[in-house]
DNA sequence: TAGATTGTTAATCGATTAACAATC
DNA sequence: TAGATTGTTAATCGATTAACAATC
Protein backbone atom coordinates (compact mmCIF):
# COMPACT_ATOMS: atom_id res chain seq x y z
CA UNK A 1 0.00 0.00 0.00
CA UNK A 2 3.10 2.30 0.60
CA UNK A 3 6.61 2.07 -0.93
CA UNK A 4 9.21 1.32 1.27
CA UNK A 5 10.29 4.14 3.54
CA UNK A 6 13.64 4.88 3.29
CA UNK A 7 12.89 8.16 4.87
CA UNK A 8 9.80 9.52 6.07
CA UNK A 9 7.88 11.63 4.17
CA UNK A 10 7.30 15.34 5.47
CA UNK A 11 4.43 16.12 7.77
CA UNK A 12 3.64 19.39 5.40
CA UNK A 13 2.74 16.80 2.98
CA UNK A 14 0.79 14.48 5.60
CA UNK A 15 -1.07 17.46 6.13
CA UNK A 16 -2.33 18.11 2.78
CA UNK A 17 -3.67 14.47 2.48
CA UNK A 18 -7.01 14.96 4.30
CA UNK A 19 -7.37 18.12 2.00
CA UNK A 20 -7.24 16.57 -1.34
CA UNK A 21 -9.29 13.77 0.83
CA UNK A 22 -12.36 16.24 1.47
CA UNK A 23 -12.33 17.84 -2.40
CA UNK A 24 -12.20 14.49 -3.82
CA UNK A 25 -15.25 12.93 -1.32
CA UNK A 26 -16.78 16.15 -2.68
CA UNK A 27 -16.32 15.31 -6.24
CA UNK A 28 -17.42 11.61 -5.55
CA UNK A 29 -20.74 12.87 -4.56
CA UNK A 30 -21.23 15.37 -7.49
CA UNK A 31 -20.73 12.43 -9.59
CA UNK A 32 -17.46 12.94 -11.31
CA UNK A 33 -15.53 10.24 -12.57
CA UNK A 34 -11.92 11.44 -13.19
CA UNK A 35 -9.85 14.46 -11.95
CA UNK A 36 -7.20 16.74 -13.39
CA UNK A 37 -3.74 17.71 -10.75
CA UNK A 38 -4.40 20.96 -12.53
CA UNK A 39 -8.03 21.11 -11.69
CA UNK A 40 -7.20 20.00 -7.73
CA UNK A 41 -4.96 23.05 -7.55
CA UNK A 42 -7.18 25.35 -8.87
CA UNK A 43 -9.79 24.69 -6.24
CA UNK A 44 -7.18 24.21 -3.19
CA UNK A 45 -5.19 27.04 -4.28
CA UNK A 46 -2.24 24.80 -4.82
CA UNK A 47 0.57 24.00 -7.62
CA UNK A 48 -0.57 20.48 -9.56
CA UNK A 49 3.26 19.88 -9.53
CA UNK A 50 3.08 19.89 -5.88
CA UNK A 51 -0.11 17.68 -6.07
CA UNK A 52 1.19 14.79 -8.23
CA UNK A 53 4.49 15.21 -6.13
CA UNK A 54 2.65 14.24 -3.05
CA UNK A 55 0.60 11.65 -4.41
CA UNK A 56 3.70 9.90 -6.53
CA UNK A 57 5.29 9.49 -2.79
CA UNK A 58 2.78 6.47 -2.17
CA UNK A 59 2.57 4.92 -5.25
CA UNK A 60 1.57 6.25 -8.87
CA UNK A 61 -2.12 6.99 -8.41
CA UNK A 62 -2.67 7.82 -11.46
CA UNK A 63 -3.02 7.57 -15.62
CA UNK A 64 -1.35 9.70 -18.19
CA UNK A 65 -3.41 11.59 -20.30
CA UNK A 66 -6.63 10.99 -18.18
CA UNK A 67 -5.90 11.98 -14.96
CA UNK A 68 -6.47 10.19 -11.00
CA UNK A 69 -10.00 8.28 -10.94
CA UNK A 70 -11.73 9.61 -8.12
CA UNK A 71 -13.16 6.36 -6.47
CA UNK A 72 -9.60 4.81 -6.43
CA UNK A 73 -7.70 7.54 -5.49
CA UNK A 74 -10.13 8.37 -2.41
CA UNK A 75 -9.52 4.58 -1.28
CA UNK A 76 -6.20 5.02 -2.07
CA UNK A 77 -5.47 8.10 0.63
CA UNK A 78 -7.63 6.49 3.24
CA UNK A 79 -5.97 3.68 2.95
CA UNK A 80 -2.29 6.20 3.33
CA UNK A 81 -3.83 7.87 6.34
CA UNK A 82 -5.21 4.70 7.95
CA UNK A 83 -8.82 5.79 8.25
CA UNK A 84 -9.78 2.30 6.05
CA UNK A 85 -10.22 1.09 9.31
CA UNK A 86 -12.40 2.51 12.81
CA UNK A 87 -10.35 4.72 14.84
CA UNK A 88 -12.02 4.98 17.97
CA UNK A 89 -10.95 8.38 20.11
CA UNK A 90 -11.28 9.89 23.54
CA UNK A 91 -12.28 13.62 24.32
CA UNK A 92 -11.13 15.00 27.57
CA UNK A 93 -13.24 18.05 28.54
CA UNK A 94 -16.88 18.59 27.92
CA UNK A 95 -16.98 22.06 28.11
CA UNK A 96 -18.61 24.23 25.42
CA UNK A 97 -15.43 23.46 22.80
CA UNK A 98 -15.48 19.52 23.78
CA UNK A 99 -19.62 19.44 23.78
CA UNK A 100 -19.73 20.88 20.29
CA UNK A 101 -16.72 18.65 18.38
CA UNK A 102 -18.35 15.72 19.70
CA UNK A 103 -21.69 16.93 18.29
CA UNK A 104 -20.05 18.18 15.15
CA UNK A 105 -18.40 14.08 14.94
CA UNK A 106 -21.62 12.51 15.35
CA UNK A 107 -22.77 14.53 11.74
CA UNK A 108 -19.20 13.44 10.03
CA UNK A 109 -19.32 10.10 8.94
CA UNK A 110 -15.51 9.52 8.82
CA UNK A 111 -13.69 6.46 10.39
CA UNK A 112 -12.44 8.55 13.46
CA UNK A 113 -14.78 8.22 15.97
CA UNK A 114 -15.16 9.94 19.45
CA UNK A 115 -16.30 6.77 21.92
CA UNK A 116 -15.50 7.97 25.23
CA UNK A 117 -15.64 11.53 26.89
CA UNK A 118 -14.60 12.55 30.20
CA UNK A 119 -14.65 15.28 32.47
CA UNK A 120 -12.94 16.52 35.36
CA UNK A 121 -16.18 18.25 37.33
CA UNK A 122 -18.61 15.66 39.13
CA UNK A 123 -21.21 18.62 37.93
CA UNK A 124 -20.74 16.92 34.53
CA UNK A 125 -20.46 13.30 34.76
CA UNK A 126 -22.97 11.29 34.38
CA UNK A 127 -24.07 14.18 31.70
CA UNK A 128 -25.15 12.54 28.30
CA UNK A 129 -23.54 14.10 25.10
CA UNK A 130 -24.68 12.93 22.06
CA UNK A 131 -25.62 9.45 22.71
CA UNK A 132 -22.33 9.16 25.22
CA UNK A 133 -22.16 9.80 29.22
CA UNK A 134 -19.51 11.61 30.25
CA UNK A 135 -16.75 9.85 32.29
CA UNK A 136 -15.06 10.79 35.48
CA UNK A 137 -11.16 11.00 34.93
CA UNK A 138 -10.84 8.07 37.21
CA UNK A 139 -12.30 5.95 34.63
CA UNK A 140 -9.81 7.20 31.63
CA UNK A 141 -7.56 4.88 31.95
CA UNK A 142 -9.58 1.79 32.00
CA UNK A 143 -11.66 2.60 29.38
CA UNK A 144 -8.98 3.79 27.04
CA UNK A 145 -7.77 0.39 27.37
CA UNK A 146 -10.80 -1.37 27.05
CA UNK A 147 -12.34 0.14 23.77
CA UNK A 148 -8.45 0.15 22.47
CA UNK A 149 -8.63 4.08 22.00
CA UNK A 150 -5.63 5.65 20.35
CA UNK A 151 -6.28 8.83 20.07
CA UNK A 152 -7.02 11.61 22.69
CA UNK A 153 -8.80 15.20 22.20
CA UNK A 154 -7.92 17.55 24.74
CA UNK A 155 -10.36 20.44 25.50
CA UNK A 156 -10.10 21.34 28.96
CA UNK A 157 -8.48 25.03 30.15
CA UNK A 158 -5.16 25.72 29.31
CA UNK A 159 -3.72 24.75 33.21
CA UNK A 160 -5.05 21.15 33.26
CA UNK A 161 -3.68 20.52 29.59
CA UNK A 162 -0.56 19.21 30.16
CA UNK A 163 -1.88 16.65 33.49
CA UNK A 164 -4.39 15.39 30.95
CA UNK A 165 -1.48 14.71 28.18
CA UNK A 166 0.15 12.55 30.82
CA UNK A 167 -2.88 10.68 31.82
CA UNK A 168 -3.84 9.60 28.00
CA UNK A 169 -0.22 8.86 27.33
CA UNK A 170 -0.41 6.75 30.21
CA UNK A 171 -3.37 5.08 29.63
CA UNK A 172 -1.87 4.34 26.35
CA UNK A 173 -3.03 6.83 23.32
CA UNK A 174 -0.46 7.57 20.61
CA UNK A 175 -1.29 10.78 19.19
CA UNK A 176 -3.23 13.71 20.71
CA UNK A 177 -5.03 16.54 19.10
CA UNK A 178 -4.80 19.69 21.59
CA UNK A 179 -7.19 22.69 21.51
CA UNK A 180 -6.03 23.79 25.10
CA UNK A 181 -3.61 27.10 24.14
CA UNK A 182 -0.72 26.24 25.43
CA UNK A 183 2.24 23.82 24.04
CA UNK A 184 1.98 20.28 25.86
CA UNK A 185 5.27 18.31 25.86
CA UNK A 186 5.48 14.92 25.89
CA UNK A 187 7.96 11.54 24.80
CA UNK A 188 9.14 11.84 21.21
CA UNK A 189 6.88 8.39 20.12
CA UNK A 190 4.04 10.34 20.63
CA UNK A 191 2.28 13.06 18.31
CA UNK A 192 0.93 16.09 19.33
CA UNK A 193 -1.33 18.04 16.68
CA UNK A 194 -1.90 21.49 18.06
CA UNK A 195 -5.18 23.29 17.12
CA UNK A 196 -4.55 26.81 18.08
CA UNK A 197 -8.00 29.11 17.51
CA UNK A 198 -6.65 31.60 19.25
CA UNK A 199 -3.12 32.09 17.86
CA UNK A 200 -4.76 31.84 14.68
CA UNK A 201 -7.28 34.40 14.61
CA UNK A 202 -4.21 36.88 16.19
CA UNK A 203 -2.05 36.56 13.51
CA UNK A 204 -4.85 37.68 11.43
CA UNK A 205 -4.62 41.20 13.00
CA UNK A 206 -1.43 41.86 11.67
CA UNK A 207 -3.13 42.05 7.88
CA UNK A 208 -5.76 44.33 8.74
CA UNK A 209 -4.66 47.56 6.93
CA UNK A 210 -3.99 50.55 9.72
CA UNK A 211 -6.96 53.50 9.51
CA UNK A 212 -5.13 56.36 8.52
CA UNK A 213 -4.69 58.15 11.70
CA UNK A 214 -2.63 54.92 13.19
CA UNK A 215 0.16 55.53 10.40
CA UNK A 216 3.06 57.81 11.21
CA UNK B 1 7.44 50.77 15.25
CA UNK B 2 8.44 48.46 12.63
CA UNK B 3 11.06 48.34 10.44
CA UNK B 4 10.77 49.87 6.93
CA UNK B 5 9.88 47.54 5.05
CA UNK B 6 11.24 46.82 1.77
CA UNK B 7 9.80 43.28 1.55
CA UNK B 8 6.89 41.83 3.59
CA UNK B 9 7.61 39.66 6.40
CA UNK B 10 6.62 35.88 5.95
CA UNK B 11 3.33 34.14 7.07
CA UNK B 12 5.33 31.91 8.60
CA UNK B 13 7.17 34.39 11.29
CA UNK B 14 3.79 35.79 11.75
CA UNK B 15 1.72 33.12 12.99
CA UNK B 16 4.90 32.10 15.74
CA UNK B 17 4.28 35.38 17.11
CA UNK B 18 1.10 35.24 19.23
CA UNK B 19 2.78 32.09 20.68
CA UNK B 20 5.56 33.55 21.93
CA UNK B 21 3.34 36.65 22.95
CA UNK B 22 0.89 33.81 24.81
CA UNK B 23 4.12 32.44 26.55
CA UNK B 24 5.47 36.21 28.11
CA UNK B 25 2.02 36.55 28.94
CA UNK B 26 1.82 33.52 30.99
CA UNK B 27 5.54 34.76 32.43
CA UNK B 28 4.28 37.86 33.01
CA UNK B 29 1.94 36.79 35.29
CA UNK B 30 4.50 34.20 36.86
CA UNK B 31 5.95 37.85 37.88
CA UNK B 32 9.28 36.80 35.54
CA UNK B 33 10.75 39.66 34.43
CA UNK B 34 13.77 38.76 31.65
CA UNK B 35 13.21 35.53 29.56
CA UNK B 36 16.31 34.63 27.01
CA UNK B 37 15.85 32.92 23.85
CA UNK B 38 16.48 29.83 24.88
CA UNK B 39 14.37 29.67 27.59
CA UNK B 40 11.68 30.46 25.07
CA UNK B 41 12.85 28.09 22.71
CA UNK B 42 13.06 25.20 25.20
CA UNK B 43 9.50 26.21 26.59
CA UNK B 44 8.18 26.05 23.26
CA UNK B 45 9.74 23.38 21.39
CA UNK B 46 11.65 25.94 18.75
CA UNK B 47 15.36 26.70 17.51
CA UNK B 48 16.43 30.59 20.22
CA UNK B 49 18.27 31.62 16.93
CA UNK B 50 15.10 31.64 14.63
CA UNK B 51 12.95 33.25 17.88
CA UNK B 52 15.61 36.12 18.18
CA UNK B 53 15.12 36.34 14.15
CA UNK B 54 11.98 36.70 14.17
CA UNK B 55 12.20 39.49 16.68
CA UNK B 56 15.04 41.40 14.89
CA UNK B 57 12.64 41.55 11.57
CA UNK B 58 10.56 44.30 13.93
CA UNK B 59 13.60 46.42 16.14
CA UNK B 60 16.01 45.22 18.47
CA UNK B 61 13.71 44.37 22.11
CA UNK B 62 16.68 42.50 23.80
CA UNK B 63 20.20 43.12 25.64
CA UNK B 64 23.13 40.98 25.16
CA UNK B 65 23.55 39.16 28.16
CA UNK B 66 20.91 40.13 29.55
CA UNK B 67 17.74 38.87 27.34
CA UNK B 68 14.70 40.15 26.57
CA UNK B 69 12.29 41.81 29.21
CA UNK B 70 8.98 40.48 29.54
CA UNK B 71 7.14 43.85 29.45
CA UNK B 72 8.31 45.41 27.03
CA UNK B 73 8.32 42.41 24.80
CA UNK B 74 4.68 41.89 25.05
CA UNK B 75 3.78 45.26 24.34
CA UNK B 76 6.05 45.31 21.27
CA UNK B 77 4.37 42.27 19.94
CA UNK B 78 1.06 43.39 20.48
CA UNK B 79 1.91 46.76 18.59
CA UNK B 80 3.38 44.66 15.70
CA UNK B 81 0.16 42.29 15.80
CA UNK B 82 -1.78 45.24 16.26
CA UNK B 83 -3.39 43.70 19.69
CA UNK B 84 -2.75 47.87 21.14
CA UNK B 85 -6.28 48.79 19.67
CA UNK B 86 -9.60 46.80 19.96
CA UNK B 87 -10.57 44.89 17.16
CA UNK B 88 -14.41 44.04 16.81
CA UNK B 89 -15.43 40.76 15.08
CA UNK B 90 -18.54 39.30 13.62
CA UNK B 91 -19.28 35.70 14.04
CA UNK B 92 -21.31 34.17 11.31
CA UNK B 93 -23.30 30.91 12.61
CA UNK B 94 -24.53 30.49 15.67
CA UNK B 95 -24.30 26.52 15.73
CA UNK B 96 -22.49 24.69 18.40
CA UNK B 97 -19.08 26.01 17.54
CA UNK B 98 -20.24 29.23 16.99
CA UNK B 99 -21.31 29.27 20.62
CA UNK B 100 -18.56 27.73 21.96
CA UNK B 101 -16.32 30.54 20.15
CA UNK B 102 -18.44 33.21 21.34
CA UNK B 103 -18.09 32.26 24.71
CA UNK B 104 -14.86 31.05 25.29
CA UNK B 105 -14.05 34.74 24.21
CA UNK B 106 -15.83 36.00 26.86
CA UNK B 107 -12.78 34.93 29.51
CA UNK B 108 -10.21 35.72 27.09
CA UNK B 109 -9.02 39.38 27.60
CA UNK B 110 -7.27 40.52 24.66
CA UNK B 111 -8.29 43.12 22.30
CA UNK B 112 -9.77 41.08 19.70
CA UNK B 113 -13.60 40.70 20.78
CA UNK B 114 -16.72 38.68 19.07
CA UNK B 115 -19.12 42.44 19.36
CA UNK B 116 -22.15 40.71 16.42
CA UNK B 117 -23.43 37.35 15.98
CA UNK B 118 -25.23 36.27 12.90
CA UNK B 119 -27.32 33.41 11.90
CA UNK B 120 -29.89 32.36 8.76
CA UNK B 121 -32.15 30.50 10.88
CA UNK B 122 -35.26 32.55 12.24
CA UNK B 123 -35.20 30.18 14.62
CA UNK B 124 -31.91 31.17 15.78
CA UNK B 125 -32.73 34.94 15.74
CA UNK B 126 -33.02 36.69 18.74
CA UNK B 127 -31.31 34.06 21.03
CA UNK B 128 -28.92 35.66 23.58
CA UNK B 129 -25.71 34.05 23.25
CA UNK B 130 -23.17 35.19 26.15
CA UNK B 131 -25.04 38.35 26.15
CA UNK B 132 -25.50 38.99 22.32
CA UNK B 133 -28.24 38.94 20.77
CA UNK B 134 -28.11 36.52 17.30
CA UNK B 135 -29.02 38.99 14.32
CA UNK B 136 -30.73 37.88 11.40
CA UNK B 137 -28.20 37.67 8.51
CA UNK B 138 -30.39 40.55 6.81
CA UNK B 139 -28.50 43.01 9.14
CA UNK B 140 -25.18 42.01 8.03
CA UNK B 141 -24.29 44.84 6.46
CA UNK B 142 -25.38 47.35 8.14
CA UNK B 143 -23.90 46.00 11.52
CA UNK B 144 -20.92 45.50 10.31
CA UNK B 145 -20.46 49.16 8.64
CA UNK B 146 -21.81 50.70 12.11
CA UNK B 147 -19.56 48.58 14.30
CA UNK B 148 -16.23 49.09 12.13
CA UNK B 149 -16.35 45.12 12.29
CA UNK B 150 -13.01 44.43 10.01
CA UNK B 151 -12.90 40.71 11.02
CA UNK B 152 -15.06 37.93 10.78
CA UNK B 153 -15.38 34.21 12.41
CA UNK B 154 -17.15 31.55 9.69
CA UNK B 155 -19.08 28.89 11.35
CA UNK B 156 -21.25 27.79 9.31
CA UNK B 157 -21.88 24.06 7.29
CA UNK B 158 -19.92 24.06 4.53
CA UNK B 159 -22.45 24.66 1.75
CA UNK B 160 -23.15 28.01 2.89
CA UNK B 161 -19.59 29.18 3.71
CA UNK B 162 -18.30 30.27 0.03
CA UNK B 163 -21.98 32.62 0.54
CA UNK B 164 -21.74 33.97 3.86
CA UNK B 165 -17.79 34.77 2.44
CA UNK B 166 -18.57 36.79 -0.44
CA UNK B 167 -21.47 38.60 2.25
CA UNK B 168 -18.62 39.63 4.57
CA UNK B 169 -16.41 40.86 2.76
CA UNK B 170 -19.13 42.97 0.46
CA UNK B 171 -20.16 44.13 3.76
CA UNK B 172 -15.96 45.35 4.27
CA UNK B 173 -14.31 43.17 6.51
CA UNK B 174 -10.75 42.49 5.81
CA UNK B 175 -9.84 39.03 7.12
CA UNK B 176 -11.68 35.88 7.54
CA UNK B 177 -11.07 33.28 9.86
CA UNK B 178 -12.91 30.15 8.22
CA UNK B 179 -13.72 26.95 10.20
CA UNK B 180 -16.24 25.41 7.51
CA UNK B 181 -14.76 22.45 6.25
CA UNK B 182 -13.81 24.15 2.87
CA UNK B 183 -11.55 26.18 1.03
CA UNK B 184 -13.17 29.51 0.48
CA UNK B 185 -12.15 31.65 -2.86
CA UNK B 186 -11.48 35.71 -2.33
CA UNK B 187 -10.11 38.19 -3.50
CA UNK B 188 -6.09 38.84 -3.16
CA UNK B 189 -6.41 41.76 -0.02
CA UNK B 190 -8.78 39.84 1.45
CA UNK B 191 -7.00 37.33 4.11
CA UNK B 192 -8.27 34.10 4.68
CA UNK B 193 -6.86 31.59 7.72
CA UNK B 194 -8.51 27.98 7.25
CA UNK B 195 -9.06 26.72 11.00
CA UNK B 196 -9.17 22.95 9.91
CA UNK B 197 -10.13 20.54 12.87
CA UNK B 198 -11.09 17.61 10.73
CA UNK B 199 -8.17 17.51 8.43
CA UNK B 200 -5.86 18.09 11.35
CA UNK B 201 -7.31 15.22 12.98
CA UNK B 202 -7.35 12.80 9.84
CA UNK B 203 -3.25 13.69 9.22
CA UNK B 204 -3.12 12.64 12.98
CA UNK B 205 -3.94 9.16 12.01
CA UNK B 206 -1.09 8.50 9.92
CA UNK B 207 1.11 8.62 12.33
CA UNK B 208 -0.70 5.96 14.19
CA UNK B 209 1.15 2.95 14.90
CA UNK B 210 -0.13 -0.80 12.82
CA UNK B 211 -1.22 -3.04 15.13
CA UNK B 212 0.68 -6.28 13.86
CA UNK B 213 -2.29 -8.17 12.20
CA UNK B 214 -2.85 -5.01 9.72
CA UNK B 215 1.12 -4.86 8.54
CA UNK B 216 2.51 -7.48 5.42
C1' DT C 1 -3.03 10.75 -34.42
C1' DA C 2 -2.91 15.07 -31.39
C1' DG C 3 -3.85 16.81 -27.01
C1' DA C 4 -3.72 16.04 -22.24
C1' DT C 5 -1.64 14.82 -18.23
C1' DT C 6 1.15 11.99 -15.40
C1' DG C 7 5.57 10.90 -12.68
C1' DT C 8 9.99 12.68 -11.90
C1' DT C 9 14.25 15.33 -12.27
C1' DA C 10 16.50 19.60 -11.90
C1' DA C 11 16.19 24.45 -10.65
C1' DT C 12 14.55 27.68 -7.58
C1' DC C 13 13.04 29.51 -3.68
C1' DG C 14 12.45 30.07 1.23
C1' DA C 15 13.03 28.73 5.98
C1' DT C 16 15.93 26.95 9.67
C1' DT C 17 20.09 26.58 12.09
C1' DA C 18 25.00 27.27 13.29
C1' DA C 19 28.34 30.35 14.36
C1' DC C 20 30.27 34.44 16.11
C1' DA C 21 31.43 39.39 16.84
C1' DA C 22 29.44 42.79 19.72
C1' DT C 23 28.31 44.00 24.22
C1' DC C 24 25.69 43.95 28.57
C1' DT D 1 36.41 41.00 34.49
C1' DA D 2 34.07 36.55 32.79
C1' DG D 3 29.87 34.61 31.41
C1' DA D 4 25.72 35.20 29.02
C1' DT D 5 23.12 36.38 25.32
C1' DT D 6 21.82 39.29 21.60
C1' DG D 7 21.52 40.54 16.45
C1' DT D 8 23.08 39.01 12.15
C1' DT D 9 25.63 36.64 8.54
C1' DA D 10 26.64 32.49 6.24
C1' DA D 11 25.68 27.58 5.69
C1' DT D 12 22.40 24.15 5.54
C1' DC D 13 18.37 22.08 4.89
C1' DG D 14 13.85 21.31 3.01
C1' DA D 15 9.91 22.54 0.24
C1' DT D 16 7.98 24.35 -4.01
C1' DT D 17 7.86 24.91 -8.81
C1' DA D 18 9.22 24.46 -13.71
C1' DA D 19 10.09 21.54 -17.27
C1' DC D 20 9.72 17.52 -19.95
C1' DA D 21 9.95 12.61 -21.49
C1' DA D 22 6.64 9.00 -21.26
C1' DT D 23 2.24 7.57 -22.46
C1' DC D 24 -2.82 7.30 -22.35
Amino acid sequence: MQKEREQPISDTVIKRLPIYLRYLTYLERMGVRTVSSYQMGKELGQNPAQIRKDLAYFGEFGRKGIGYEVGYLIKKIRQILHLDQLIPVALVGAGHLGTALARYNAFQQDNMRIVAIFDHSPLKAGRDVDGLKVQPMKELKSTIQEKDIRVGIITVPDYAAQEVADQLIEAGVEAIMNFAPIIIHTPPNIRVHHADLTTELHSLAYYLRQPEYMVN
